[in-house]
DNA sequence: CAAGTTACTTGTAAAATGCAAGTTAAGTTA
DNA sequence: TAACTTAACTTGCATTTTACAAGTAACTTG
């Protein structure tokens, strides 16, 4: 169900849209440790590798919010945390990743190829992963669990 | 045949390579209209829908170059030309451009149906479409052709 | 209740972007 | 062949975005 135009889009292409979302350089970043690694809360996104600005943190959640791509609640066990989810269209962009992930990987140098294998391997069924790890009252995946980081 | 290492990338993970690549607001429009639109001069790219500035234009096709999505080349009958061309790498986004192009046309109110009907159809077809038009010696296909655009 | 935590905000400097106006080399026209 | 046009940029400057450092308010913990 799409949702209603963005007050004043450069152009009606679709994938000026997705840019316009999403083409920045820390947007698909927390996409990606919500989806991949389980975070959920804003201190967990500030502690990400690539080390992203408070101000800016803050600026990105409240954009993904506002597109419908994260939704926030609060926890009910700590007042002061706020928890931030991926809705169904954030889920949605796990194909956009992956397509992202593995170019990336046919043609840079990069590490993690663990997941990239697992992408490689069966996307279709690495795809329902993702997607059955975030079905309702999602319990995130594997968080804190010692080993190889997913993401 | 991944490339080496860009100079300091914030991180290894393959998702941040692309983020580093493609993340703003005008390269991989620039991407879609080479691959879909059959753009190949500074001038057509210019001219683009949403407007890019000459600047950033001039700064982004080096960028892509200096990533080896982008090619150039003289054009033989005319030396004032400089030919943008696709690589195999900036041929091998069509998929990430796909995902995006179909996340965008399910979630948001946007244009161009007949293109998003295609890519949703047969994705597998769209795909080699495209890498067929790109194979060697390159003809860009329908260029100036009237009737519906495609991007 | 004092000391931490969590999720931010504020201020400011640095970098990226956007806009208008050149510039240069090559091609076209009268 | 001189004047004009075109293609691909560059330059200068104002505006916006980003980054970095330092707060702050609400809440929890010991």
């Amino acid at each position: 169900m799409p949702a209603k135009r963005h007050a004043k889009r450069r152009s009606e292409c679709p994938l000026n849209a997705s840019v316009e979302m999403l083409g920045d350089r820390w947007s698909l970043l927390i996409i990606r440790d919500m989806m991949l690694r389980g975070f959920r809360t804003y201190k967990e996104f500030l502690e990400c590798y690539e080390g992203i600005a408070t101000n800016i943190l803050a600026d990105r959640l409240r954009k993904l919010v506002a597109y419908g791509i994260v939704t926030t609640e609060l926890d009910p066990s700590d007042g002061r945390k706020v928890i931030y989810l991926l809705t169904e269209k954030g889920i949605d962009l796990a194909p956009v990743l992956t397509e992202m992930v593995l170019w990336a990987a046919a043609h840079e140098d990069t590490g993690n190829q663990a997941l990239v294998r697992q992408m490689q391997k069966d996307k279709t069924q690495f795809l329902a992963g993702v997607r059955k790890r975030w079905a309702k009252q999602v319990v995130p995946p594997e968080r804190k669990r010692s080993g190889s980081e997913t993401a």
